[in-house]
DNA sequence: AACGCTTTGGATAGCGCTATCTTAGCTGCC
DNA sequence: GGCAGCTAAGATAGCGCTATCCAAAGCGTT
């Protein structure tokens, strides 16, 4: 009886062909027409434009998807988010991206190898247009998947020592450098035992180490017993602790430069729960210049890192890589700044 | 003179056809026995995973979401990154969702309607299998949204005051409860005149500061004067600002309830720089007991909020409903700890 | 043995777009 | 004037998967 047996599987969403048919055009037109692409008359674009308004018509991502291989995700790739470093680096490059009409997918790496290259092969199933991704270190397997899927990527954060013709797009500062330059800032003040303390020792704390050990090498105060390391993750208890181990098992430091700012906010907290004047007994440094370094007490010496910066700055430049203009320079240094306040 | 012209457009991807040709079974087929769908005869499916791990295959999400209408994507949407709170939640919640093998898509508000209303919009667009969003407080074009998408929702954070038969899910604890039974520890102190600084005033604070009006109306000590609010974002310079402020303005005040622990370790730090001994002339409580309370000088009385097992308990429960299991309750309330430690 | 009913595998036809090829309409130039 | 060399619009055929319909096979009933 019944004619035919339509199998409906219209989900009456407005397609590009429902556009088309009330432009009165053909639906490939629409297409080129929506997406600025080729040269189409201007006449048709307006029609176009007019009927997709009315129609209200939005485009299906998963089928431009599955139709060009491409999409317009961008994949960002950080450590932690419970770092406000890194929190303040996400936003930054989420908004930029937002603007450039891209959606973000976050992936949280927390600092395993594993799953960086987990989630990486995740984003990449969805052929993102670009990716950000945090510091130049990866292992092997995640450097390959990265360099076969052909995606433009720029890495946030840190920049190569090196450069050579295939230096990678990176944005960032020279941790190095900065490291170096708040011990110096620590040996002008007269400090002539300084210790560093790092946790989490990633590549970055590493850096600052380095920075740290060759200033103390150029005025020959380096002694490997100033290096107290600790893998466990960065917090004010840990900071408190160190700053007391140091203290009993090497009374004649007279300053400390903490990796980062949680680690120094803890050591300032400890000082005065114990009564240690500070800074003259012993100067503390941070680094980052976090949220309420300066509110403690004494406010915190420390380096101001352009985070929201390097999340922007990687933000546009990908946009034009993604968009195919000529790129000047693969690496962007956006510096630092030493905020001297009270604890040195 | 060249036989057919065929228009390669294949990337040289795994599909499931190949699988399908090596198993020798029909795609079809391949597409069931992976999904688990309907019964397919052990044997085959043996056939088929054996044939995909050969391969390598990994299902295209584009053409599984534009044959299916469907993704395996989780939108979930919290209004900050920069507030520890919400970091905790959202983690929590995306360890969960990976276990259930969903991906999730992170939309940040910023306590900012269009910019949710916007965000939403564009997670519905990938067809997500469910939603995580904090709060209840929507506005209408945003909730009918939600209704009309049909997509599977939990609330995290509020509970509902009333409810009734189209209760939305939700998982979270009672804010008022909270906020007077914190208030009602420092009436049992001895304190009479305990003023309310809130910031942000987000519809939680407003909670706790109706939990803290109904403690102190139950003993005859509510008085507006008391109520100090400030819609600026948190922080702890905006908590030491409004300590001060309390103390110039108000002396009898003898214990300050801050809605979040932000403000409070601004307040104690503050406390800490002009010389008022907490808890003897002043007594300070915070809320949520964030990294750092416990290591403050004096450690911070707060309220402890079970953010992580809210996160993975919506998590778990929005993956049952998205499988379609019964659901017993669509409310949870896991409740909250009062923390009292030595500045009240 | 004929009949329903429930499996289980497969054929077919899209999902809503875009890549690719084709064709019609115009130049411009020997 | 005829033909290569362009341009703009459309026709066609997928992208890689799943919804839907079909058919064959198994099985208990009367």
């Amino acid at each position: 009886m019944r004619p035919t047996l339509q199998r409906q599987r219209s989900t009456g969403r407005v397609t590009l062909s429902d556009v088309a048919r009330i432009a009165g055009v053909s639906p490939i037109t629409v297409s080129r027409a929506l997406r600025g692409e080729r040269s189409v008359d201007p006449a048709l674009v307006e029609r176009v434009n007019l009927a997709s308004a009315q129609l209200g018509y939005v485009p299906d991502p998963a089928a431009r998807a599955l139709a060009s291989h491409r999409s317009n995700h961008v994949g960002i790739l950080i450590p932690l988010l419970s770092n406000a470093l890194f929190v303040d680096l996400l936003e930054a490059a989420q908004r930029t991206l937002r603007a450039g009409g891209f959606q973000t997918l976050i992936g949280v790496t927390h600092y395993d190898d594993a799953q960086e290259q987990q989630l990486l092969r995740e984003q990449l199933l969805h052929r993102p247009a670009g990716l950000l991704i945090t510091g130049l270190d990866h292992n092997a397997a995640t450097r390959a998947l990265m360099a076969q899927s052909q995606v433009p990527c720029v890495h946030m954060m840190d920049l190569p020592s090196i450069t050579d013709a295939n230096t990678p797009y990176c944005v960032g500062f020279r941790q190095t450098d900065a490291g170096a330059a708040l011990t110096r800032l620590l040996l002008a003040g007269g400090r002539r035992r300084i210790a560093f303390a790092g946790a989490q020792l990633d590549p970055r704390v590493m850096q600052r180490l380095y920075g740290w050990r060759l200033a103390l090498q150029e005025h020959g105060l380096y002694d490997p017993g100033l290096e107290w390391l600790n893998p466990a993750a960065s917090s004010l208890a840990l900071g408190g602790a160190m700053f007391e181990q140091i203290l009993r098992q090497d009374p004649p430091v007279d300053a400390i430069f903490f990796c980062n700012d949680d680690l120094a906010q803890g050591a300032l907290l400890a000082a005065l729960r114990l009564g240690i004047p500070v800074p003259q007994r012993m100067a503390i440094a941070g680094f980052n210049d976090l949220t309420g370094s300066d509110q403690m007490l004494p406010t915190l010496t420390t380096v101001r890192t352009p985070r929201a910066k390097i999340g922007e700055a990687a933000a546009t430049m990908l946009v034009s890589l993604i968009r195919g203009e000529v790129q000047t320079l693969p690496l962007v240094d956006l510096g630092f700044e030493i905020v001297q306040r009270d604890s040195t």
